[in-house]
RNA sequence: GCCCGGGUGGCGGAAUUGGUAGACGCGCACGACUCAAAAUCGUGUGAGGCAACUUGUGAGGGUUCGAUUCCCUCCCCGGGCACCA
């Protein structure tokens, strides 16, 4: 009556496997299909649901590719680093490889239950020395390089992990993985120089198809901007003022400097600065607070004017004043600013700060000089503009036009040369107040003012990003071993590769320590080594590298995993590369995408891989929310468990459920009334194959076509969710009329990606003796695909009257009348003038009437 | 504030080179089978209305013979970035 998915599905899985069934091949004629899922983290909680539905989904498309004849590398691998292991692990006083090993075995447990087709002759596992060696290497590549590096700097240090974070790991202040605190503490580091691979990485987005939403967020964290670098000269000073500015054009209208607290231009300045205590107290007084509590606190600028220093402007010649203050960052551009109170927000509030101070409202305020008017009032929006005093509100007049009334009276005083306090412009414009350049559009001013500062010799064009280098020490006991020794008299020296994999080695305590040392400086033996450059005595570096490292390169392992010679063989790298398509979740977008991308252009310049880029193509998941629609976690009790649907439903109804649930690349809420129409659905299935119609059926085979083109451009497009519905259309249709043998075949042929276990079984109860999953993907004839009839829909200016049924190849004049026949239209018609008559062909006609 | 998504029945969602809104599934109601229930099968199911018909895709405008789809203004939800000069 129905089926039992227990009595089948582990059966078929072992098969599978015992036959390598889905093994790929290197030296084959056909064509390549790399299909990527991220490799998961082998946690203790097991497979996530939310794991299914990527895998699921790539499985499909992995599937259906080797059926339409490609060889499929569809492979799979465990990112093992990393700290919620060695958590557990010292929370249970387990060795973190114990720990790995029994995690990994209950995940490779759970992905086999799911039927997925990966081909587990390639499995890589990060914490492997066999893997991390190549790991280690890559790194020594970067060293070679110089573009591994070691840095004294202020880092982002979690109080709960006791770690150190690279910037993309802080999330709203907070640490990415525990949500714990992050404190700045100044430590050397290992740091890797990707913010020269800035303008690569932006440009390479340009030659990838990647989702629209991964492209916006790699180009937003990497933060292009065009501007320029001004010099400003200090009285009394050789010293000058390096700034960057977007906006050179409103330099006419700097009126102050800013100078981060960090910036070494101050302890130079020492001598001529009459109030150091107070500036030295301010800049103490923000090296104390974190980054969250600088952003937190932003509301109200605070900073300190420099007594008996002060600037000078470029172009206008003017004297002004320097301040300290924090909200000038010392990480970004030249960690000093020109400011112009009348066209920038900020500098507009700090202004407005300071003025507001007796000492410097009654002696000297900050001027605000406005060069920039708007060239259509009517067309800026409000957040543009900013004023010190709400205007009076004037009856009948919106805000908007309200601020466009102040705006234009505050211009005409200003160009009667008298300075306003009352607002401040940040759009663009025509210049104004700006000397020789007045008039000149906001654009053009720029192009035109830097050329006048480089002949100047006083400036010139400039590019900054918001990327940093990535802080890459760890100073935690599971991560891979920085190869590299410090030598008393050569410095630091890299580990020969005939030394690699430099092993982790046996621990009793790998705790982390208070001091922020890695457990591994405990182990004096193992510290303790010789300099393969001189001999000498030397100390091994004791930091590990963060969890991002092994997953930067993973991609190309499983192209040649057991090589031992190199990370791989060149040919297979060429003849794999790059990966086809790529699926992972969007929490990794500007991590570990952006850091594998990182690695890959670094080994393309290097020449060791042969494509600039690792991923021609990058999707992403929705997440799978709870049955409340909540995010899944333990506190909630909302988790759902992928062993419990497999043992009570099957994984062929996970599977397919997981599909079924929406659009992949949107969230969805777990439904388990939608488990049970999926399992419905799947019964429905195997009771159609258990009494086969004898004849031949035209009406239905049409209708299979129909599916089968429906089901290959949905895996093409990845619309999983309707490729569903249209086999459950067909299913419904062969349930009312009986479905014949041969139709019956390639149905299963197009369910078989979807449904790997059911779909076997049941084409060996049909007397086959090989797989399904070597059947050829059926191709769909369009003829029998297309209609005969069709239904014309019939409507009265615009709206639905009456439908009627017809040749689909009908022509105008012949659906006109057959139209006209009909009592509804004739009724709508009657008595009224058709003015025009709008027949679309094989979907609709409208009559337009008076 | 800036940058991406998204907003359609009781619910998940379908349909966008503009052309019958609500496919498919869940839920619900009724019917068949059954002593009964479950399962299964069948019928119905946006709202209002006996019906004719009216109305309906976050709100309001616009273009069009015709708008869920295109344009403008705005609201709400989710994600990312954010004192980035």
């Amino acid at each position: 009556m129905t089926f039992d998915h227990s009595e089948f599905e582990a059966k078929w899985q072992k098969k599978w496997d015992d036959a390598k069934l889905f093994a790929a091949a290197d030296d084959s004629g056909k064509e390549k299909f790399y299909v990527l899922v991220e490799f998961p983290y082998p946690s203790g909680d097991g497979l996530h649901v939310g794991h299914c539905r990527s895998y699921t989904a790539l499985d499909i498309v992995a599937r259906q590719a080797r059926m339409s004849g490609k060889n499929v590398l569809f492979p799979i691998g465990f990112d093992a680093f990393g700290l919620p292991t060695e958590n557990f692990a010292i929370k249970n006083k387990i060795h973190p490889r114990t720990a790995t090993d029994k995690n990994i075995a209950n995940f490779t447990r759970q992905l086999k239950s799911l039927g997925f087709s990966f081909d587990w002759e390639r499995v890589v596992d990060t914490t492997d020395p066999k893997y991390y060696k190549w790991t280690q290497w890559i790194f020594l590549k970067f060293l070679e390089a110089g573009l591994a590096y070691q840095a004294k700097i202020p880092i982002n240090w979690c109080v709960d992990c006791k770690i150190g974070l690279a910037n993309e790991e802080v999330v709203d202040g907070k640490c990415e993985r525990c949500g714990g605190k992050i404190e700045r503490r100044v430590k050397q580091q290992w740091m890797l120089a990707i913010t020269k691979y800035a303008q690569q990485l932006l440009d390479g987005l340009e030659t990838v198809d990647f989702l629209p939403r991964i492209k916006a967020q790699q180009q937003n964290w990497i933060g292009r901007s065009e501007g320029a670098e001004v010099d400003f000269a200090i009285t009394n000073s050789s010293e000058k003022i390096k700034i960057f500015t977007t906006r050179p054009d409103t330099l006419f209208g700097a009126t102050y400097c800013v100078l981060s607290p960090e910036h070494a231009l101050l302890e130079k300045l020492k001598p001529q600065i009459q109030n150091w205590d107070e500036v030295a107290k301010y800049i103490s007084a923000a090296a104390a607070k974190s980054d969250l509590e600088r952003t937190e606190l932003a509301k109200e600028k605070t900073g300190v004017k420099l007594a008996g220093v002060t600037a000078i402007n470029p172009v206008s010649g003017e004297e002004i004043p320097i301040f300290v203050a924090d909200y000038v960052l010392a990480s970004y551009g030249t960690g000093a600013i020109m400011a112009v109170p009348a066209h920038d927000q900020r500098d507009f509030d700090f202004a407005n700060a300071m003025n507001s101070r007796p000492e410097i409202k009654y002696e000297n305020p900050i001027k605000i000089i406005h060069v920039v008017e708007p060239e259509n009032y009517e067309k800026i929006s409000e957040n543009q503009v900013s004023v010190f005093a709400a205007p009076a509100k004037d009856e009948g007049m919106s805000p908007k036009d309200g601020l466009i009334r102040m705006l234009k009276f505050q211009y005409s005083e200003i160009k009667k040369g008298i300075e306003s306090h009352a607002f401040c412009f940040a759009g663009d414009g025509i210049a104004i107040n700006s000397g020789q350049f007045d008039g000149l559009p906001t654009a053009e001013f720029k192009k035109k003012i830097i050329t006048f500062l480089e002949e100047k010799g006083v400036g010139k064009m400039a590019i900054n990003f918001k990327l940093r280098d990535w802080v890459f020490s760890r100073q935690r006991y599971w991560g891979e071993p920085i190869p590299v020794v410090h030598c008393e008299k050569c410095g630091i020296v890299p580990l020969p590769e005939k030394d690699l994999p430099l092993e982790l080695p046996p621990v009793e305590k790998y705790e982390p320590t208070e001091t922020g040392e890695s457990p591994l400086a405990a182990i004096t033996d193992w510290v303790q080594t010789i300099c393969p450059k001189c001999g000498g005595a030397a100390r091994r570096e004791t930091d590990t590298m963060p969890n991002w490292a092994g997953s930067s390169w993973y991609f190309l392992r499983y192209i040649d995993p057991r090589n031992n010679q190199a990370f791989a063989d060149p040919a297979k790298l060429k003849y794999w590369l790059p990966v086809d398509l790529y699926n992972g979740g969007m929490e990794h977008t500007v991590l570990h995408l952006l850091y594998s991308r990182f690695w890959h252009k670094f080994l393309f310049d290097q020449k060791f891989v042969p494509t600039p880029e690792p991923y021609a193509r990058r999707i992403s998941h929705g997440m799978i929310l709870g049955p409340d629609g909540e995010k899944m976690s333990k506190s909630r009790g909302n988790v759902i468990n992928p062993d419990e649907i497999v043992k009570k439903f099957g994984a062929d109804t996970l599977r397919l459920y997981e599909m079924f649930i929406g659009p992949f690349d949107q969230a969805a809420s777990w439904s388990e009334g939608g488990v049970a129409g999926v399992r419905k659905f799947l019964e429905k299935v195997w009771r159609l194959f258990e009494k086969l119609a004898a004849s031949p059926n035209p009406e239905l085979e049409k209708s299979l076509h129909k599916t089968i083109k429906k089901v290959s451009q949905d895996i093409a497009g990845r619309h999983f969710n309707t490729a569903v519905s249209s086999l459950m259309i067909f299913v419904n249709e062969a349930t009312q009329v009986g479905l014949p043998q041969n139709l019956g075949e390639d149905l299963l042929r197009i369910l078989a990606p979807f449904a790997p276990h059911l779909t076997e079984e049941i084409w060996v109860k049909l007397g086959h003796t090989t797989s399904i999953h070597l059947e050829k993907w059926p191709s769909f004839d369009s003829a029998l695909a297309k209609d005969e009839t069709i239904t014309l829909a019939i409507s009265v200016n615009g709206k639905l009257r009456d439908t009627i049924s017809v040749a689909a190849e009908i022509g105008k004049d012949e659906a006109l009348t057959l139209a006209k026949q009909s009592e509804k239209i004739q009724k709508w018609l009657d008595g009224k003038e058709i003015r025009k008559e709008i027949f679309v062909p094989g979907k609709m006609i409208n009559f337009v009437i008076g």
